[in-house]
DNA sequence: TCTTGAACTGAACGGATGTTCAGTTATGGT
DNA sequence: ACCATAACTGAACATCCGTTCAGTTCAAGA
């Protein structure tokens, strides 16, 4: 046997990164191999290397590709035009993305340390961006005086921790509804930053 | 070679998992093997099982001696007496017990899916008590009116997750006290449940 | 000083690991 | 109908894995 009725490398390669993710996310990567990623999409390990170069290389395009729809998804968001709405806007699309991605999320966030030292950069970096995006609307209201904050940077990584903390605990069909949950978040948020509501 | 000259179960258990903790909380549970752990003790991998049964009985112990410190030491820690000194009381416990032991914490929160199924029950319903401890803190308040929050279970679990996220970031001797970063979190968790500072 | 057991070695177990590659089959353009 | 090549197999590579155990050496109580 060799290749398979209705095979295209369009849609294996996509099955090779969502099997990955999955595995990847439930698993962890070091636990997770290749035999079983091939196993999930049908396929023999070896058939693997023919959509990336190696174990470490299909880590690293998951998460680098989460990062970059994460990017791209917030600068095509609305902006806001008071400090206050930028914020709210940012805690509601915050929500929004990682609720409806957990598998990426927990890998983005759980396998830092699988990375090679050269994708850990490139990877920090991407998440670097995005928390200046948050600081650069703390740093607007601090200016404007809507908001009252001791330190920006902090403030940030206080608020990022916070908001994508919900993907730990929040599930589809639970006692919330997801915009229940944005809007107490979003409440929660703007109170932490002095911004009365 | 047998023995070792002034070897100690005494000595070389709590080297095994201390050892342990640094490998796992650095590259994770499954990218360490016993061999590696065993080298970092200065010793063969099959003296490791005089003291643990098995890998996984290992991260247990980790696991859950972490979370019965941490459960230890916050009933050994003063309560205030109102809601306002009894959370402002949790958020500097929990940042300063946690910025103590980044190891342990790491573990604990990156390792729970390699745990056993019956051993993650154990586990979480730990961690449970621990969040109640906080929610309970938060009922109080909402019931003689010092904090205003739609729903003391989400803002339990956002805190927390705030509190948390500093073991990522925080590095001693950085650009913050460790006091300044705990009075900042403080002013932020009291703002976040309503109640003026 | 002798003896008992605690502490450890070193080799071995079956099996899993990531990765490579010669060979095989289906596909799509001509 | 044919053919180049894209897609895949299946076996092999060296190496590592967690765990067990008979044998060896040291510590310490009598």
């Amino acid at each position: 046997m060799a290749r398979k009725t209705g095979s295209h490398s369009q849609t294996t390669g996509p099955r090779v990164r969502a099997a990955a993710a999955t595995l990847f996310a439930r698993h962890g990567f070091a636990a997770v191999s290749m035999r079983q990623i091939a196993a999930e999409v049908g396929v023999q390990a070896g058939a693997l290397y023919l959509y990336t170069p190696d174990k470490q290389t299909l880590l690293f395009d998951l998460m680098q590709s989460h990062l970059e729809e994460l990017l791209a998804a917030w600068q095509a968001e609305p902006k806001g035009d008071t400090p206050q709405g930028r914020l709210a806007a940012f805690v509601r699309f915050h929500i929004g993305f990682h609720l409806a991605r957990p598998e990426a999320v927990f890998i983005a966030y759980m396998e830092l340390r699988n990375l090679s030292p050269e994708n850990f950069r490139t990877i920090e970096a991407s998440r670097h961006r995005y928390e200046d995006a948050l600081e650069e609307i703390l740093r607007a209201g601090q200016a404007d005086g809507s908001f009252h904050i001791p330190d920006t940077r902090l403030a940030s990584m206080a608020l990022i921790a916070m908001l994508t903390g919900v993907t730990n605990w929040y599930r589809e069909g639970g006692r919330l509804a997801r915009a229940e949950v944005e809007a107490i978040y979003c409440d929660m948020a703007l109170k932490a930053v002095g911004a009365g509501v």
